[in-house]
DNA sequence: CTAGAACTTCGAGCGCGCTCGAAGTCAAGC
DNA sequence: GCTTGACTTCGAGCGCGCTCGAAGTTCTAG
């Protein structure tokens, strides 16, 4: 339990951000900090508030199904600095319109289902 | 090109559901058919607009993340008749429960995705 | 001094959902 | 009769994203 240091140990940014420390050490593995991770005397990682922040980001292109490899492209460029910004911009606008059209073939499905689910609330018809 | 008769190759089933005809094959060994595939005498598989449409329907479950052993249950569910009809109204309700819970984590996701967008549009400050 | 907990690295393993290739069969057209 | 092409079965392989275990280090408390 790290007081007030602002620095965090992997337990507690994975208790955090719902990630597991084996998850953690495989995304830093796979490239996708942003910035190395510090750390202590110990040899422990060491997460700032801005790593935090950073996993907080990179965990919603994830839940939204960027790969991976998307997501450490996006880090990759993140590094190279304000250069790269128009690159990071069109990645995150490519992505975006992926996200919108599952969302929509989510809603479609799940009207589908809706519909499915009211066939069988009528005793009578069967599904 | 089966010019009339309703009855469908498996290439034209591919076409109209847009799996591949290896998916098609693999659903039916996987046990998520709900009634077994008919053959012609060239042993060759003839779907019907009845299969169509439960494959199209089993496309919206997984599509919504539904994983194969639960289309395999409902479908299994569904071959043992009336009796069963509480059962599978249940499992789609579930399922609706994780899509619903799912539809709302994407929409979150997409508006921090969203706001980083809006980060880079303004050219001054940095994202 | 010792025990225990939390961390470290490394590489192997796994579950899911396909995806593919090899080898054979069958019907239709030339 | 022969070729072409769409189909068949079977089992192996693969890509992704973790997930785990082994073996070692370090800090903290008792």
């Amino acid at each position: 339990m790290t007081p007030h240091t602002e620095e965090l140990a992997i337990s507690e940014v994975a208790e955090r951000t719902g990630l597991t420390v084996h998850t953690l050490r495989y995304y830093e593995r796979a490239g996708l900090m942003l910035a190395p991770i510090q750390r202590a005397s110990s040899r422990h990682r060491t997460y700032t508030a801005a790593d935090l922040t950073w996993i907080t980001f990179l965990t919603k292109l994830r839940s939204t199904g960027l790969p991976i490899s998307q997501v450490r492209a996006y880090a990759d460029l993140a590094r190279l600095g304000d250069e790269t910004r128009a690159d990071r911009l069109e990645l995150l606008q490519r992505h975006r319109i992926t996200v919108v059209a599952q969302l929509a073939e989510m809603q479609a499905s799940l009207a589908a289902i809706d519909y499915k689910i009211s066939l069988y609330a009528r005793k009578d018809t069967p599904a």
